[in-house]
Order: C-alpha cells, then sequence, then structure tokens
RNA sequence: CGGGGCGUAGCGCAGCCUGGUAGCGCACUUGAAUGGGGUUCAAGAGGUCCCGCGUUCGAAUCGCGGCGCCCCGACCA
C-alpha cells in the first residue's frame, strides 16, 4: 500500500470506471460474490443504504395509499405464459424449478422475474363491483431473471426491489396512478439518494413487455451513461383480461378494470455509487449515509489519549441529543460514531473516506487545548476548525447544506455533459467521444430507433415530458419529427 | 452463445515456458516502539497449487478431458 497519501486500493474513476465500481463496491464492503453465478451478497454496509432508500420509499408509497402485501415466489407455468407479449420479453430470463420432493413436477414452476401474471389471476376474486376498487398493492421482495451479464447491483441474477400493483375503474385513474408512481421515484432519487432524473416516457421498443405504455425516470453517471432509476407502466387492461378479471361499474355494465406496475430496485444502491463517488471511493448523501459524522481521536501519549477522550465524552451526549428534521416533517437522530480502533488516523481517514461518510471530525492534543475540533468534509476535503460545543447545535444545517450541495452538483454534472445534436454524425461522435446526454429529433419509428443504437451504441432513454415542442426532422431519415428526445449509453 | 483472461494461504499475485515437492505482498497472531493522510521493526501461524485421467523415477509446472469465475459483446431493472 502507498504511504502518506489518499485513498490509492482502487481504480482511478477517470481512467477505468467499472473496475473503479467494483473495487468501491468490495472494498467499502457493500457486497460479496456469491457462490452462485450471477447472485450477490448484500454486507452491512450496503444493506443498510438498501434499508435506507427502501424505509423512504415506502413511507411515499404508503402516503400515497398503498398497503403492503406479499405473494410467493412460484409462479406456474401456465399462469406465466397466459400474456403473449409478456412471455416472449421474460422467458429468455426465467428461472424453472422442474424438481420438488424428489420427483419432476406436472407443472413446472418459474421463480418470479415480475409477479404481474400472478397478482392478475389471484385478484379476480377479490374484485367484484366497483366498490373493490382501486386496489392499491405493493410488494417488497426478491425476483430472479437469469441475466446473461451480471454486476454487483446493476444486474444481478436475483434482486430485492419493490413492485407495486394497482387495480382501477378507469382509464384516466390508472393514468393517474402511473404518475403517482413515478413520482415517488423522483422523490427518493433526488430528494433522498441526491441523484437527479428525467421523467419521461419510454419508446414502444424500449417499454415493459405486456405494458400499454411505460414512464420512467432516468439518471445521468459519473461516466456519462443513463441508468434507468424506476419505472412505472400502465398495463390497461392486458393482464386483467387474460387472467379473466371483470367488475360490475356503476353503469351496471361488467368490465375489466385498468392496471398498473410500478419497480424500483436494488440497482439504486450502485446508482448511489455511480451518482455520486470520486477516486477515494463512495460518496454518500446524507440521508442515506449510515453514518453521517465519524469522529477520529488523535493522540501520542496516554495523556494525550485521556484528554481526547474526555473531550469526546463531552461532545457525545450533545451529539446523542442532536436531531435533523428531514423535507417530510420527520425528526431523526444524527448518526455518528467513535472510531476508537488501534489504527492510525491516516488510515482511519482513507478508510471512511472509502465509505463515503459525509463529515468526519478530528479532535487531537492540540484541538483540546483550543477547545475545537477539525471538521473535514467527504466531497471536497475541505477542512474547517470549530467550537466543539457548537458542532451538534448546526451539524442538521450542514447536513442539509451537504445533501443539497450533492444534488446541486449531480444537476450541473448532467447539464454539462448533455448535448442537443441535429445529426447522427455529431451523436456518433460524442458517443465515441466523452458520451453524455444527447437531445435529438427522431421521427417516433422502431426502425430509426434500431439504427441509432446499432450504429453508436447510444438508446432512447426517454421521451421528456418537459420537452418543448420543437418541429425538426428524424437524424436517421429526415421525416418530420415534434420533438428532441434523450440518447445515451445506458446500463 | 461468440471473443479474451484467470483458477496457487483469507485477499492480491509470482512460480509454469525450461518438471526436482511452494514463495512474495497485504491481512492475521504476539511483543516493542509509533500515532495530525493507508506506521515501523522483530518473531509467528496459515496450502487437497480448481477437479479427474494420463506421461514421468518424480507434476503447481507437460498432455487430454471436465468444472468454475471475471472482463468485452448480444438480452435486460
Amino acid at each position: 500500500m502507498a504511504k502518506g497519501g489518499f485513498v490509492t486500493s482502487i481504480a482511478r474513476q477517470s481512467e477505468d470506471f467499472p473496475g473503479w465500481y467494483n473495487d468501491v463496491v468490495r472494498k467499502a464492503e457493500l457486497a460479496d460474490y456469491s457462490p452462485v453465478r450471477g447472485c450477490m451478497i448484500i454486507r452491512p454496509y450496503g444493506y443498510a443504504i438498501w434499508e435506507s432508500m427502501r424505509d423512504e420509499l415506502d413511507r411515499h408509497i404508503k402516503r400515497t395509499g398503498h398497503q403492503n402485501v406479499y405473494f410467493p415466489l412460484f409462479v406456474p407455468r401456465s399462469l406465466l405464459e397466459k400474456e403473449a407479449e409478456h412471455v416472449e420479453g421474460f422467458d429468455p430470463q426465467v428461472a424453472w424449478v422442474t424438481h420438488a420432493g424428489g420427483e419432476e413436477l406436472a407443472e413446472w414452476l418459474a421463480i418470479r422475474p415480475t409477479s404481474e401474471t400472478l397478482i392478475a389471476e389471484v385478484v379476480k376474486d377479490w374484485i367484484q363491483s366497483y366498490r373493490d376498487l382501486p386496489l392499491l398493492m405493493n410488494l417488497w421482495n426478491n425476483v430472479v431473471r437469469w441475466e446473461l451479464r451480471t454486476r454487483l447491483f446493476l444486474r444481478t441474477s436475483e434482486f430485492l426491489w419493490q413492485e407495486a400493483h394497482t387495480f382501477h375503474a378507469s382509464e384516466q385513474e390508472a393514468a393517474d396512478e402511473v404518475a403517482t408512481g413515478l413520482e415517488c421515484y423522483r422523490a427518493t432519487s433526488e430528494d433522498w439518494l441526491a441523484i437527479p432524473v428525467i421523467k419521461g416516457r419510454k419508446t414502444e421498443n424500449e417499454k415493459f413487455p405486456g405494458a400499454v405504455y411505460t414512464h420512467t425516470v432516468e439518471a445521468m453517471m459519473r461516466d456519462r451513461k443513463a441508468l434507468q432509476a424506476g419505472t412505472s407502466h400502465m398495463l390497461g387492461t392486458n393482464f386483467a383480461k387474460v387472467a379473466g378479471i371483470d367488475f360490475l361499474d356503476r353503469d351496471n355494465a361488467r368490465k375489466p378494470p385498468y392496471g398498473t406496475s410500478w419497480g424500483f430496485s436494488t440497482r439504486m444502491v450502485g446508482a448511489t455509487v455511480m451518482a455520486h463517488g470520486d477516486d477515494s471511493g463512495l460518496v454518500l448523501p446524507p440521508n442515506v449515509a449510515p453514518i453521517q459524522l465519524v469522529i477520529v481521536p488523535i493522540f501520542r501519549t496516554e495523556d494525550d489519549r485521556s484528554a481526547v477522550e474526555q473531550a469526546i465524552a463531552g461532545l457525545e451526549p450533545a451529539l446523542k441529543k442532536a436531531r435533523r428534521e428531514l423535507p417530510d416533517g420527520r425528526v431523526e437522530e444524527i448518526r455518528f460514531h467513535v472510531d476508537r480502533r488501534e489504527e492510525t488516523p491516516g488510515f482511519k481517514f482513507n478508510d471512511w473516506e472509502l465509505r463515503g461518510v459525509p463529515f468526519r471530525l478530528e479532535i487531537g492534543p492540540r484541538d483540546v487545548a483550543a477547545g475545537q475540533g477539525v471538521l473535514v468534509k467527504r466531497v471536497d476535503r475541505s477542512k474547517e476548525s470549530l467550537p466543539l460545543d457548537s458542532l451538534a447545535g448546526d451539524l442538521a444545517g450542514r447536513l442539509d447544506a451537504y445533501q443539497d450541495e450533492l444534488f446541486q452538483r449531480a444537476v450541473g454534472f448532467r447539464e454539462a455533459n448533455t448535448h442537443r445534436v441535429d445529426s447522427l454524425d455529431e451523436l456518433k461522435a460524442l458517443m465515441e467521444g466523452e458520451g453524455g446526454f444527447v437531445l435529438a429529433p427522431w421521427c417516433g419509428r422502431t426502425e430509426c430507433e434500431v439504427a441509432i443504437a446499432e450504429e453508436t451504441g447510444a438508446t432512447i432513454r426517454a421521451i421528456p415530458f418537459d420537452a418543448e415542442d420543437e418541429k425538426g426532422v428524424c437524424i436517421v431519415d429526415g421525416r418530420p419529427s415534434e420533438r428532441r428526445v434523450v440518447f445515451a449509453r445506458a446500463y
């Protein structure tokens, strides 16, 4: 290990982004590989980050009227295969249970890749009248999709997620629900993870198999690639009709209900790493950081040690009482930790920087004498000496400012790497160079979308909701375009 | 499924070409010193060299077969 410097044990982000990502995930102890190919073990520090975003999203989901439920892991083959487009989309990724109890099963069981078909089948008995609607359910579970190529958090054969499933009496109400789900994701990404997202609609080519349309939130990572942060699907009456669900409406007519589904997964832990991290490792937004302040005692002699410990002991009661009010009005304790390990201060500095802890307080003999401490901000390593007795009082404000700073920094990064182009050559040049988001006119035809993907590696991430009407010509075939769409290489 | 790489101590690797019975760094244990950006010295513990078969007096090393993992692409949250 090199001595006398900052974190050196991870690949440089600018030189080898995938290597950097892997190093950070492994060395910050977020996750490990498992004995089963493509599966991952989420370690305590990584799981704490997941729990934080999970809990935040869960609050949004409950606040908007949904209830948590559980449905089983197994889906009978016949059910999974009921919706034609859905089967076609998922078939290559499904893992099957073919044997149980020492015998081959008469009907294979799919390990759920998602639960639409199973839920539609079950709820047909629950939905008899318009009075049973809307039915607003959410599941926190694991699903399995046998991916050909996996990456920790971003794409694993098994992953944890939330899948909401709702049924409505009218198409309009279902459309509103699709928007509600997407807004839960925007809020969790932007206000909790400090990751700015673009809300938009997926193209026909990119939508969820079996959906009428799919809405998405797309984020930019620090390698300028896009990552889909969450999707919300209008299922129309597709799944309801195949399952044979109908209800008696106010007009005394039997109708199939309109469905929606929406999901958000552990890949967002990876997004948090890739949206904020730097060459020294993780940079965590205070809202999700398992530890928001780490205190590193520094001493030489036993006398120094006890003096420093005394200063820390004097500080701890105030820190334990310190509270931070979050945007939704909830009040949280401030999460701090005193690192009393038998390691050198330099080791601890690097260790906590790798783990992305927002603030570090160094307290040594010099500080004790002056009644102060040195507060170091992870994101820019700026240092500030401040009186120890004032820290607990203004820590909440500092965390708020830090959270905001990360979000603004990410917005600035995205803006700086978003380009408007009007030709395929320009798009290609950008994708071969530094990458980024590209706003370009597109005629709406799948042929052109596919041609661009083949030529440049970029796909249409979203047709943004806030795109203004702008007459133009498609960069592939020159047909008329109504507005610009977002192209990018994606995870 | 195509292309590449790899499998040797907990982790990262060297040794293999040119066969002689296993080594380095980190981590770990003990002791002492050190401590404001990954401390130093000393001592110590730790191994079915991925598996199988073959060649050989002798295989981590050579041959054949298998298994597994990682990276790049196609599929995808």
